[in-house]
DNA sequence: ATTAGCACTCACTGAAAGGGAGTGCTAATA
DNA sequence: TATTAGCACTCCCTTTCAGTGAGTGCTAAT
């Protein structure tokens, strides 16, 4: 009996249900009240063969010998991949709750952490949401407040309707007349270029340009100061409250994995970096998650996209036993609202 | 011996001592122990007669007979006060890390999360933002940019620097032009209300004047659908992460106040919105927070102002058990750097 | 007023015992 | 040959019980 043999008809839908029993109860299966629960055909003695079989080949373990079982990560694996199969010809139905909320009532300036409330109160988990990437991120607008003798506000407007805002200190005294012809400089010259094209190039070639009207420096200083480190896209994680409901999570083992990832987001950025070129949903299950730090815990995502181009993820952060049932086919649908949603936005 | 005496100089002291101890410790303070560690120069029977005293007056509870005494919420109340009276000559230190964040680092449309952030991460517990009420935020500059044949982007500068942006769907179709027009009449009409009057009085006053230039009706429509609405103050708790690494928070009862708290932010809204009054440092310790979901729990909170108007509260939240010593100057001085910041900006 | 002495309390620890839900193995069965 | 009944065994969990230690309150002596 081969470790990776196929498994057989019986096998497959005992796994399946196993898996299912376990992510409901989340306690070990036994044979005896399995059999009985699910009315098999069979009895526990032969249950407990093909429980054995399968627990030789990896899918299911015992917690300790003379326990029912439980799928390892490889079994949740096939369960995951099991459901998928049977998603082609899904329904999300009654879903569009989440639509009008990011249609109607978001402010834009928080749409990103709405979404991850959304992904967060829907599922029961936690949300993240990684902002685009700054290469993706296109200005349109550049405004400039005066603010104080040499203190002035940007606003930043881009092309998804995000607004990022930041006050900025000059060496010199600026007038309120200066300020309105920087603003409709800096928008002419840097509207439709990505923060990363501005950081990278605009500014190197607008400088060399010496036929340009006098003040221009200091308005490409200003603007200069104001993307300067924005570089990294923002990481929201939101309803880790959720996660301490779940008895299993709130175990020492697994909160201080939990704690690691919610604190120390470069972690969690990394391993949603790798995820963002995948089209379809992604789980990470277990040990999927290449970490160390991390034990006992499973990430759904998909990308989101503008137009064609991915730019982002987002997603859901909880325990291995996750209801994949369900949240894989929301996190699919939520995905595709938000790309659509961004790319209308960035018409 | 009245239960409300006043303590003579040696039960003051001891009393001091062993709130601070439990602080420290988290167990239970025993009569032996204490007087070795404290170098007291009395008998550990003694101590016990003194204990049973400031037990009798309501300070000191046994969590069971025969263990150690801890503080009860008047424990701390009192070891509160006596470490107010110490703070009137005290300086706060090596504290301008927080000045310098907020003054430069800041990105404008995120400053109150940020604060919260702040608060956060120095005391080690979690820190709370309640942002500044409506009635108090003044609008700078309404700026309308054009998305889609009948959609809207109503960005709404205030005084404080503060962006709020929103997406608003219109009956008709409005030209490029048009929004143009529309920006600067509302931004001239509105400017210098705050959000509540322009709620409640604006819009009656300036719908009927009937003189008005066309269109007008339609600008409003638009300003009204984006500031309706915004009538609550945003609540912000961030570092809850913290919490969990306090190891009496994660027991059952606390981590369900815990959880209260943070799901129904309406809960301590209405907690805040009574401290948002008072001038000085707040401190409520454990039951002092009137309300019963929540036990176990300090908040510590002051109000920060813009100019001379108390506009807001920031704080944090804690265990009873909580290091009052640092905590207390330390939102003290938050608060004055926030005041000062937002004064500075509003000007 | 303070302290030494003493009996008492009670949380905590670890060992021992019993129960329960589970297992693997073997031999009988269809 | 696959399935099943029967049985001994395993091991977690809970309860019980005694021992320990840090603590208390009370009383009598200082």
């Amino acid at each position: 009996m081969g470790v990776n043999r196929i498994l057989d008809e019986r096998e497959y839908s005992i796994l399946r249900a196993l898996v299912h029993e376990y992510i409901v109860t989340g306690k070990p299966v036994g044979s005896r009240s399995f059999v009985q629960k699910y009315s098999f055909a069979i009895s526990p003695a032969t249950m407990r063969n093909i429980m054995s079989d399968l627990e030789s080949m990896n899918y299911l373990m015992q917690p300790h010998t003379s326990a029912g079982r439980i799928p390892t990560d490889k079994g949740y694996r096939f369960y995951v991949n099991s459901l998928l199969e049977s998603y082609e010809t899904d329904v999300m139905d009654n879903l569009n709750v989440a639509e009008d909320i990011i249609n109607r009532e978001v402010q834009l300036g928080k749409i990103f952490s709405s979404i991850a409330k959304i992904l967060s109160t829907v599922t029961g988990y936690a949300g993240i949401m990684l902002e685009p990437r700054p290469e993706y991120t296109v200005v349109k607008k550049i405004e400039l407040i005066h603010l104080d003798r040499n203190e002035v506000i940007v606003v930043v407007v881009t092309r998804t309707g995000m607004v990022v805002t930041k006050k900025i200190t000059l060496l010199n005294e600026v007038s309120q007349e200066e300020m309105v012809k920087y603003s409709k400089y800096l928008t002419s010259e840097l509207c439709g270029y990505t923060l990363e094209d501005i950081n990278k190039l605009i500014f190197s070639t607008l400088r060399g340009d010496r036929f340009a009207k006098k003040g221009i420096e200091e308005a490409l200083d200003i603007a200069e100061l104001a993307l300067k480190g924005e570089n990294e896209a923002e990481l929201h994680i939101v309803g880790i409250e959720n996660l301490l409901k779940i008895p299993e999570m709130v175990e020492k083992e697994r909160l201080d994995s939990l704690l690691k990832i919610i604190e120390e987001k470069n972690i969690l950025r990394g391993i949603l970096s790798n995820a963002c070129e995948i089209e379809v949903v992604n789980t990470l299950i277990g040990a999927e998650i290449e970490n160390d730090d991390v034990n006992g815990c499973s990430i759904i995502t998909t990308c989101y996209k503008i137009g064609n181009v991915k730019v982002g993820v987002l997603g859901v952060i909880g325990p291995t036993r996750m209801n994949y049932e369900k949240v894989i086919p929301f996190i699919h649908y939520i995905g595709s609202v938000v790309s659509e949603f961004l790319t209308k936005m960035s018409k």
